[in-house]
DNA sequence: CGTGTTCTTGATGCCTTTCAAAAAGGGTGG
DNA sequence: CCACCCTTTTTGAAAGGCATCAAGAACACG
């Protein structure tokens, strides 16, 4: 049923990769984009619903995520799953992995995935080489720690309605940044079972919430892509206030 | 009622810095002790319920946590609040906050606190002079994702009981770790309503649970100072609970 | 020994979960 | 192109965990 990893030669050198011209990246020296393309020594296929890395692997190499979606999840004994944050074209994949012994988390192909490999073994090098490079692993180490954070604050705070609506502007907004939104509709790609992992809410009153939200007008979903109908209404829905998104280091 | 700030100088160096010397932490080398003394201009006191970084806050520096307990947070406008983790000795605070630009949470002193300054112009010093500390920081940097992580996990999936076991459990091992537990008992400074905001519970249920816990002989608390009288139990109950007492067929 | 904070307890209601099963899609082979 | 199977989504009904309201008890402190 899943297809094996694939690996391969990325189609575009990071010199020109589409990733990088997005305004959502900063810029960076030539020295650096060739830092890192030396390092990145190959490109990784990963078919959807499969793990990108394991709970509990020790040897998680780290990856920028070049296309598609994943997201980090954590087990309980009984089945049970927190899906933790999702990871969208540009993300790091596995930091906390790769610097830790063992992940004590898994991450999952949410839809098929390109990944640029960043072998394990020179992370430290770049920290000895490219102090620049090792400043930006660290901040979006706190970004994505950011992000959690307003993931905690949503299951531990805001009622189910709640929880949707900034789950939906806060990846609204960041397929926005990578300009992936077209006339307020972006691809999709999450079952309903998946949104419940992540808001921490059963199945059955996702379902019943999310119907609820779509038949109020917020938003509409046709061929996997969603329309958010009112982006400024669902944000005040979740109480979220609209930060401006500052361009951010891509790896 | 709050005391405001103090600032004074260490009263020992970091040379022989009384927290460095337990076996928590990872020896490191005369000279890279000596960098950070170099760079640790201060100390500074912070009284309990005081903020040591503000919501929003832009110029927040680092510090590590030199005694005393403090949280991560983050409000909404409407007043609910989520305490994001517990910060221990030997914590850094303020790292997400010190990165980014502006910090997206505060930091509050649970109890007095001491800290050491790490000037955040210096941070950028020590990713070009001592990549092996800017690594660390972001070994640092995942250890905290780790921890929320977990939380999240707590806070999705578990119910009452099983979050503050969750809780108890996982305090109860960093303070172990720090020589801070004594037969099975240890200071344990946080408030129901604290207790409420990390769980995700209302103040209520909270005291409701928790007295419920405390009488079923999980734990003891006397003098400010809890005791977990099992932590096997208190471990197993975090994940499974009484999943395992469900009556199975017979054939 | 007052006064404000924190903790406890009881009662009521609703948001969310659980159970169950039908409906709707999606993909595959005949 | 339709039959068939498996996954995903939707709905209904009932139970329960947790929130909310209210108020008294226990503490802490000046």
């Amino acid at each position: 049923m899943m297809k094996p990893d694939h690996r391969g030669q990325p189609a575009v050198p990071c010199l020109a990769c589409p990733l990088r011209m997005k305004p959502a990246f900063k810029d960076k020296s030539d020295e650096e984009v060739r830092f890192i393309q030396a390092t990145k020594l190959e490109h990784r296929f990963v078919a959807a619903g499969t793990d990108i890395i394991h709970p509990g692997q020790e040897d998680a190499e780290l990856y920028t995520l070049f296309s598609g979606w994943a997201f980090r999840y954590k087990s309980l004994a009984d089945g049970r799953r927190q899906i933790l944050n999702f990871l969208l074209p540009g993300d790091l994949v596995g930091l906390q992995a790769s610097l830790l012994s063992a992940s004590a988390h898994g991450i999952e192909a949410l839809t098929d995935v390109e990944l640029c490999t960043f072998p394990r073994k020179r992370i430290w090098d770049l920290f000895v080489k490219m102090p620049a490079l090792a400043y930006e692993v660290a901040w979006l180490g706190s970004r994505e720690e950011s992000l959690i954070d307003e993931n905690l604050t949503s299951v531990g705070q805001r009622n189910a309605s709640e929880r949707i609506a900034a789950l939906l502007i806060s990846l609204y907004r960041r397929a926005d940044a990578l300009g992936l939104v077209n006339d307020h509709s972006f691809q999709f790609p999450l079952t309903q079972q998946q949104l419940a992992d992540a808001l921490g809410l059963s199945l059955v009153h996702t379902s019943k919430t999310w119907a609820r939200l779509r038949r109020a007008g917020l938003f509409a979903m046709s061929g996997g892509r969603l329309t958010l109908l009112n982006p400024r209404l669902t944000a005040r829905m979740a109480s979220l206030f609209d930060r401006e998104l500052e361009p951010r280091p891509l790896l």
